[in-house]
DNA sequence: TATGAATGAGCATTCATTCAT
DNA sequence: AATGAATGAATGCTCATTCAT
């Protein structure tokens, strides 16, 4: 296992993207060492065991690599708001405009997701993998609760809700008017949180 | 491939809950005709091959014998309500019934989605897998709309966002207060949809 | 084991009947008993081994078939000629009618030979099962340097090589001038064996 | 796939002679990857998928091994007679010559044919693995018509003829006087050939 | 005479991973 | 930092054949 000089951080993100672009085209299943070493034109399958512990490592890069970049943008637009109500909005938008615009990466996120292990090799759930998305969203709905924005209702169960709400979206790319969908998303989610 | 006598189609059954019960506790990967085989108490794996074209095929019969089960359910209670409002909550609370009722089988559902290919042995996107699922809802929210019962929106950005919530529900399964999902589930569609 | 009733008989000929067309259409390694099942609409290919004793069975009265039926039209052909130059003639252009009028059976020929085995299932050397054709054309040949006509050379050796010169052709079904290979063939073989 | 380095070329060739030596002494059918695998003493079939693109790959080098071998004899033999009826007779005796000198490489020709794909996986005719050696020989007969040695004949029949009687010969390899054979050969397509 | 159901052995091939430089 | 060679385990699937009616 090398270090993290330059070039090793260079390598791993090269078999990282690779990775990305083959699961993206050919599915989890087929996306094995041999397709993503093709692909990244390395010379060997044994370099991407080299720069990753094991497959989960790999995976789990991919997924690092890719809620970085999401996680960059979103939080931009939400601080840009001041009402709760408004972040909740930006979040919308701003996750259905990340899967317009990177539709690859959301959906090897998706396509990763079942596959996943926790450090002692277990299965996460698939809502496992989700999680963390819930929580922040779940905090937002509490925090518009708290300051009488929102009305009272489950904030974890409306969380799990818009998720679930963007997470179909993300399936859908490709065939898929969003901007239409992103309309009634925002208008759903404010008739469903808003007091009165 | 044998036809349907009494043996094959109780052969046939007992292969696909075996296969059921595996793919929900060891995930789709792992669940190779040779786990299925163990876990059905088969003698040798050649019996599944002998009643099923292939693992696709096995696939399919597992799809088909799920829906089946759900969709007697959900036509029962729907068909029992009046306006199509009371229709749309009674489609929200069945199908969430039916998932605190068969967890495995919504898991397996979604566990094989991902797997499934068409005749000739395209993937399925996952979208394609759920889109029978949105016509009929669409096909229901638009029912309502020309009754004048639900306001003018989207009918199959909405149908999209319900099932993309309700399979949120479904992949929760197993750490999961049902009852308080189904009231916001009713109730933020309620409000979604409804005139005013 | 089935006796020989008129309902066997005919049975074992549809079989038989299968088996080549089937052979003749995918090849002999594709030719499995399920295939032949499904091209001669048996019930199962149960149905085989219960005619056949086995495979290199089956094979065996395939070969018997198609040169039972050879051997009626070449002997018949060849008794009618008065001197054994002729009846030679006679034999070289009956063979390459058949190979004509009969491409099928006639590549089935070729493609079982290989496979076939002897009674203790030891493989015949694909010598072996022409071996009954060169004796034949062999003692022919010898007939005619005893009667003086044909000039003194090696009986065995010629044989085998007029089979060859034929087998050429049969391999050759297909896109093949066959009138114009059965005068070379004519001539080359005249020219090989008239005395002067 | 592994590049041409010292080592692995070595390895292809002690599959390539294993293989030989496998199919030679059980049939074509029966050299499977686990027989190959013993008889080279390698650790697993793994390494013979290793070295090879899959089944067809190996026999097309098998093939190409054989051949190159072959061709090298031939070549040289034939380009020291001066005329073409020299030549023809050349040919004619070295293929002998080297059907004697390697009968198992020759055999096994024989039993791979049947067996080829072309690169788009399709079957070729037996008549399509021979049409090279046929089109060889058409080019030298024809040679010697327009050089006036021979009379006037079907080139490309004649030279179907030829290897056929070539092939006859290939396949009594074991129990087969060559010598007397190989007179008769070149006695009888002299005859066929020459002027008057 | 026929057949539905079942079977064990075998197949080529793919996989992530490791050994030895 | 990289890599060529090798590996054992596993996969879905096909085969001819047999058991029990």
């Amino acid at each position: 296992m090398p270090e993290y000089s330059i070039t090793t951080v260079a390598r791993r993100a090269q078999i990282v993207q690779a990775a990305i672009a083959t699961i993206a085209e050919l599915g989890y299943d087929k996306a094995s060492f041999a397709r993503i070493t093709e692909r990244a034109g390395l010379s060997s399958p044994r370099l991407i065991s080299y720069h990753f512990a094991n497959k989960d490592d790999l995976n789990r890069q991919i997924l690092i690599d890719i809620y970085t970049t999401a996680a960059r943008l979103l939080t931009e637009r939400i601080e840009q708001q001041d009402t709760v109500a408004d972040r909740l909005r930006a979040y919308l938008e701003a996750n259905l405009d990340f899967l317009r615009e990177h539709p690859r990466e959301v959906a090897v996120l998706t396509a990763i997701g079942p596959h996943l292990r926790d450090a002692e090799g277990k299965p996460y759930t698939s809502a496992g993998a989700q999680e963390g998305d819930v929580r922040v969203l779940e905090a937002l709905l509490r925090q518009g609760q708290d300051s009488g924005e929102f009305r009272d209702f489950d904030a974890r169960a409306m969380a799990i809700m818009i998720r679930g709400a963007i997470t179909a979206a993300v399936q859908r790319v490709g065939d898929f008017d969003v901007d239409g969908y992103k309309r009634e998303l925002v208008s759903t989610f404010d008739r469903a949180t808003r007091r009165s």
